[in-house]
DNA sequence: GCAGTAGTGCGTATGTCATACGCAGAAGAC
DNA sequence: GTCTTCTGCGTATGACATACGCACTACTGC
C-alpha cells in the first residue's frame, strides 16, 4: 500500500505525512515517530552533525555515506533508515549550515542599510560554510532556515516602496550575487589547494600565463590590463564583494526611484 | 627525466612544453607531436566532440570515460593517452561549448549597449550548453575562448571612461551574474526533470508548500507574497535575466558617472 | 501474557566510476 | 637493423551509492 513511485525496500520509511520531498518534511520537523519497533540508536541530528563535521574538516567531497557511518560507529546502511538518499542528507546539511539569519537592524533603518546587512550576513554565513556552496541546488528555498532568510530579505525592502514582484526579484538578484561570489571564492580556493599554491602565487602565475598567450593584436584590452599591473594587486575577496554589492544597490536604488516616481 | 609531481605512469605524456596545467596547454594548441611511436588512432577533437555530444544528449553526469570511449569504439584507457584526467576533458569540453564570442556592435556604440550585447551573448551561449554550467570552475579564465570572451567584455567598456581595475571588476560582476542566472535555471530544470513535473506545476507546488508552513506571524513578508499571488505568474526566466541586468547596468552607470566626475 | 507487526541495525551484493600499471606491438631515429 | 618512444588496451583497485533481505526488538491489541 505504499504510495510513491517505489514500493518496498528502505525507501518506504515510516511517518511520511504528505507527498512532500522527504528532506523538506524532515526539515520542518514533521514525521512523528510511531512507537513501534526497537528504539532507534541514532537520530538525524547526530547524522547531520557528523556529516557537517566531516565537510568542515575535509570538504564536501569527503562526505560519503560510509564515512559518515564510520564517524558514528555504525554501519553504512543503517543511515538509510534515517535518510532516503544522500541528496536528503545534503539538504539537511545545508539547512544546518545556514542557520537562522541574525536579527535585522532596528525598524526605521533605511532599506539600503538593511539590505546591506542582510547580504553581508548571508555572505558571512556562506563563507563560514564554504563546503555548503558545493551542494547542488534542487529548487527554490523550501526549508525553514532558507525561508527565514528569504523572509528577512523581503522584509528588508519594507521601506523601499517596491511592490512584491520587484521585491522577490531583488532578493533573488542579491542572493544570487552573494552565492556566486562566495561560490567562486570557494572554487578558486579549492583549485589552489589542489595545486598547492598560495593565492598570491596563483595570481602571479595567472598573469604570466596570460602574458604568454595574449598577443596585443588579438587581445588589446587584456594586454593593457596586464601592462597596467592590475593583476598584481592583492585581489582582496572582500573588495570584489563590496564592489559588486555597491553596484547592485545603486541599481536597486535607481529602481526604487523610478517606481516611486511612476506609482 | 619527468618533471612535475608525479613521475611514471600514464601521467607522463609526450610533448609537454611547460609547467602549465596540461589542459590549458592543449587548449592553446601547444604540444607538438614527436613523430616517434605508432600513429595515434584518435585525436583530442574527436574525444571532446564525443563527450560534448553525450553531454548535450544526456547531461554532464552521463559523461564518463567509459561512455566516451564506447562512443568512439575504443577502450576506456586509451583515452588517457590524450587526456591526463577527466578534469582536463572537462576544461576542453567547456572551451568547445563556449566558442568564440560573436562580433561586437560597431565601434562608437554606447558602452551600455555593447555591454548588454556581450552579456546577452554570454547568456545565450551558456544556455545552449546548460550542461557546461555543471563543470566545476578551476580558476580564472585561461583558455583561448574564455580569454576572448574576457577580452570582449573588457573592450565593451572602452567608451565608459572606467579604469582598468574597475573594468575587470565590472566584467567579473556581470559574467558572474550571467553564470549564476543560467546555472540556477539549469539546476531548477534538472530538479524538475527528476521530479517529472512541468515548470508551472512546480511553481504551484512550491506555493502550496510555502502556504502550508509559513505562518503569518513568523513570516509576514512571505505570507504577503503568497497572498499577492506573485508565485502564480509565469516565472519567465527571461524576465529575471532582464531585470537583473537592468539593475546591474544602472549600478554600473552610476559608477561611470561618479568616476567621470571624480577623475 | 502473548501473538502480530512494524521498525531496527546491518551484512552482502551490484553496478558504476576514475584511474594505476604493465604488456605487446608499431614506427620513426640512429 | 636495432633502439627508443610511443600506441592501444586488458586487468586490477578501491571508491561509492544503494537494493535487498535477514535476524532481532519492542510496542499494540487481545
Amino acid at each position: 500500500m505504499a504510495q510513491g513511485k517505489q514500493a518496498g525496500g528502505s525507501t518506504d520509511r515510516p511517518g511520511r505525512a504528505s507527498d512532500l520531498p522527504a528532506s523538506v518534511e524532515v526539515a520542518w520537523g514533521l514525521r512523528e515517530r510511531p512507537g513501534k519497533g526497537p528504539r532507534p540508536g541514532l537520530d538525524l541530528d547526530r547524522i547531520v552533525g557528523a556529516a557537517v563535521r566531516i565537510a568542515e574538516a575535509e570538504g564536501l567531497a569527503a562526505v560519503s555515506m560510509g564515512r559518515v557511518a564510520k564517524e558514528l560507529g555504525v554501519s553504512t546502511m543503517s543511515l538509510y533508515r534515517y535518510v532516503a538518499a544522500k541528496d536528503e542528507l545534503y539538504v539537511l546539511m545545508q539547512e544546518a549550515a545556514m542557520g537562522l539569519p541574525p536579527a535585522p537592524p532596528a525598524p526605521g533603518t533605511p532599506w539600503r542599510e538593511v539590505l546591506t546587512a542582510w547580504a553581508t550576513a548571508l555572505r558571512d554565513r556562506s563563507r563560514r560554510n564554504l563546503w555548503a556552496m558545493r551542494i547542488p541546488v534542487d529548487g527554490p528555498p523550501a526549508t525553514p532556515h532558507s525561508v527565514a532568510w528569504m523572509e528577512q530579505g523581503l522584509a528588508s525592502l519594507d521601506g523601499s516602496g517596491l511592490g512584491d514582484g520587484d521585491r522577490i526579484s531583488v532578493i533573488m538578484l542579491v542572493s544570487g550575487f552573494v552565492r556566486n561570489e562566495v561560490g567562486t571564492m570557494a572554487d578558486l580556493a579549492a583549485a589552489q589547494a589542489k595545486a598547492g599554491t598560495t593565492p598570491e602565487e596563483s595570481l602571479v602565475r595567472y598573469g604570466r600565463l596570460l602574458a604568454r598567450f595574449t598577443d596585443p593584436v588579438r587581445f588589446p584590452a587584456v594586454t593593457r590590463l596586464l601592462e597596467a599591473g592590475v593583476l598584481e594587486g592583492p585581489d582582496d575577496p572582500d573588495y570584489e564583494f563590496a564592489f559588486g554589492l555597491e553596484r547592485l544597490l545603486d541599481g536597486i536604488e535607481a529602481l526604487v526611484r523610478k517606481r516611486g516616481v511612476a506609482g
